[in-house]
DNA sequence: TTCTGGATCGACT
DNA sequence: GTCGATCCAGAAA
C-alpha cells in the first residue's frame, strides 16, 4: 500500500474522486495510536456553484479557508454543535471543492475505535455516518487544515479498484436547503458494503 | 451584541 | 418513526 500523492488530490474532477477515494484506506495517528477505515461512502461538493457547499458563491470565512487550500488538506467543522465532520479539500488553490467522508469500514486499530465508540467493530453503526467516522478515528478540530501525506493524517491505496456497477450513487443527505442543487446525485457509496450511513 | 439554524446521532416509542 | 441534544459560525444590527 501506498500513501496518496499530493499530485492526486490536485485534480479538479471532485465527482471522480468522490467515487475513486471508494476503496481507499483513512489513517489517523492519535497519541501513538493508529486507526484506519476503509472508505465506503463520500459525497462531492463541487465548489463555488454549490449550493450546498459551505463555500457556495465564493464565501470565504475563517472556517471555510481550510477549502481554498490546496488540494490534499482537511477540512474539519463542528456540525449541530456535537458532531465533527470531515472533508477532504481538491483541486487547485482557491477552487473550494471538497469530498464528505460519511462512512467507512474499520481496518486498523479495532480495538480503539471500539473503545472510542462504545459498540463492536461488527456493529455497522460504529463507522457510518460522517459523524461516526469522526468519533471512530478520533478525529476533532486539530486534525483540521492538516497536510494528508502526513504523519497525523493520512489516505493510503489499497489496490482496490471499483467499477461503476460497485458503485450507488443517490442524492446528497441533509442538503434540502440547496434547492436544485439538493437532487443531484452526488452521494457514493459501496454497493455490497454493510458499513453505510443509509440505503 | 444578539439571534438563528445546521453536510447528525442516538435514545426512545 | 420521532425528537432532543448542544454550540459555534455567520449574519444582522
Amino acid at each position: 500500500m501506498t500513501k496518496l500523492k499530493p499530485k492526486y488530490y490536485q485534480n479538479p474532477d471532485v465527482i471522480f474522486l468522490a467515487q475513486d477515494l471508494l476503496g481507499k484506506i483513512l489513517f489517523t495517528q492519535k497519541n501513538g495510536e493508529i486507526t484506519a477505515g476503509i472508505i465506503t461512502e463520500t459525497e462531492a461538493y463541487f465548489g463555488e456553484e454549490d449550493k450546498a457547499s459551505h463555500a457556495y458563491g465564493g464565501k470565504r470565512t475563517l472556517r471555510t479557508e481550510a477549502m481554498f487550500q490546496t488540494g490534499g488538506f482537511s477540512y474539519i467543522y463542528l456540525c449541530y454543535g456535537i458532531h465533527h465532520l470531515f472533508n477532504i479539500v481538491v483541486s487547485h488553490k482557491n477552487d473550494p471543492k471538497s469530498v464528505l467522508v460519511r462512512a467507512v469500514e474499520p481496518f486498523e486499530g479495532l480495538s480503539v475505535i471500539e473503545s472510542r465508540r462504545r459498540r463492536s467493530a461488527c456493529d455497522k453503526t460504529i463507522s457510518s455516518g460522517p459523524g461516526s467516522v469522526c468519533k471512530a478515528l478520533g478525529i476533532d478540530m486539530t486534525f483540521n487544515k492538516k497536510p494528508l501525506t502526513g504523519e497525523e493524517i493520512w489516505i493510503e491505496d489499497s489496490g482496490l479498484q471499483y467499477s461503476q456497477d460497485d458503485i450507488t450513487s443517490t442524492p446528497r443527505i441533509g442538503v434540502a436547503y440547496a434547492r436544485e442543487h439538493a437532487a443531484l446525485p452526488l452521494r457514493f457509496y459501496l454497493k455490497n458494503n454493510r458499513y453505510i450511513s443509509k440505503k
